[in-house]
DNA sequence: TCGTGTGAACGAATTCACAGCG
DNA sequence: CGCTGTGAATTCGTTCACACGA
């Protein structure tokens, strides 16, 4: 029922049906239109269904969307009816951000591990992790079964830290670091890079006439 | 010379250039061909002309672009060549992280502010900023003079932080909060959603043989 | 009637391909 | 020759508009 291909974009905007949703169910309601999800997202009617439409007929004709159906069905889509094992590399001061993140644990995603090159930093406890020292990276995350990796280390350790992730068996990786990692065609790799996010804001306020689309 | 329009896309890849021109200028290297920049950050090199044909006419034919020169030249576009005011609403652990974040200082981003409403936080000397209460954020803003804002507070507050940042005149906003924000047409807005990163994987995970564009 | 699902139309962004200049 | 700069071609994503079913 996935399409054979898909736009990343349409994927992000599915993470953010699904929190609309969960407002919606929240808020009692029990079915909802293309036009409430798509004022809640900021996105056209148009472009919800079509959305939708890739993985299904999930409506209802002249009714909407059943809100709890409809949820878990964009969940199983993302892969969110089961938990994940991440792996983090990096326990500064970002890693110790997203290690804590609530947002996280509550999708599901739960950091079984994390590791620094820091001998102050290595035994220290974090909740229920021990830091470890990225020596034994590999084969701890190989023992704890992790599928995906996030690098919060700085640049020039962020190749290592992807490699090792890789041979500990990771599928995918998020990577922090502002630095463009090569990893093998099977592993997905996404990143994020604080920098641009803000330069992307320098830009617009030095050219407030410039339409950026 | 700058145009009408322009994709956000583009924008963001200005910031790969100049990141990837710093490196080669590291390198030592005094010219660069489109197909070096390209391979660097992962795009072909006709997107990267097209994407500096934009703004001007760098290149020398044949030779390629001099490395120091466009380099100087995408960072006044992207208005990197002067310093920028920030205020950081929300003294949390991503707050923190971002605060002491180097990438910032290093591209001219200085945070002259920090707010919380943590009576516990407030008072705190974070390096040469005193967190301050929010209900102190329009008039601190104001007076000095913040051009742009990072929110990282809680959902719950984050629209609230947000209407006291444009009350308190910012033209731009970085919201770390996973929540849609309404700011007037005039305030740029920019969302990390850190959570959509990890569900952009796990889709990808879930998914093997989709092809995800 | 209301709102979905979807082929068709549109528009935007990327890639092609080559003329032109050093 | 090598590599830029750019119109033309193409691909890709979004929006339109309406048939259809509840």
């Amino acid at each position: 029922m996935p399409p054979r291909k898909i736009s990343d974009s349409a994927v992000r905007r599915l993470s953010l049906y699904a929190r609309a949703l969960a407002d919606y169910q929240d808020a009692g309601r029990s079915t909802v239109s293309s036009v409430d999800l798509a004022e809640r997202g900021g996105m056209t009617p148009a472009q919800v269904r079509k959305d939708l439409s890739l993985f299904g007929s999930f409506g209802k004709r002249g009714l909407g969307y059943a809100t709890g159906d409809l949820k878990r069905h964009i969940e199983e889509i993302l892969g969110l009816d089961r938990s994940w094992r991440v792996a983090l590399v990096g326990a500064g001061r970002l890693g110790a951000a997203l290690f804590q993140y609530d947002g996280f644990r509550r999708q599901g995603f739960e950091i079984v591990a994390v590791f620094d090159v820091d001998p102050e930093k290595i035994g220290r406890v974090w909740g229920e992790v021990t830091i470890e020292d990225v020596d034994e990276l590999e084969q701890v995350v190989r023992r704890e079964k992790a599928m995906m990796g996030i690098v919060t280390t700085p640049a020039a350790s962020a190749q290592e830290a992807a490699e090792a992730l890789v041979e500990g068996g990771v599928e995918g990786i998020l990577n922090f670091a502002p630095r463009k990692l090569s990893v093998p065609e099977r592993v997905t790799l996404r990143n994020v890079n604080l920098t641009i996010e803000l330069e992307s804001l320098t830009f617009a306020l030095t050219h407030h006439d410039v339409e950026i689309t």
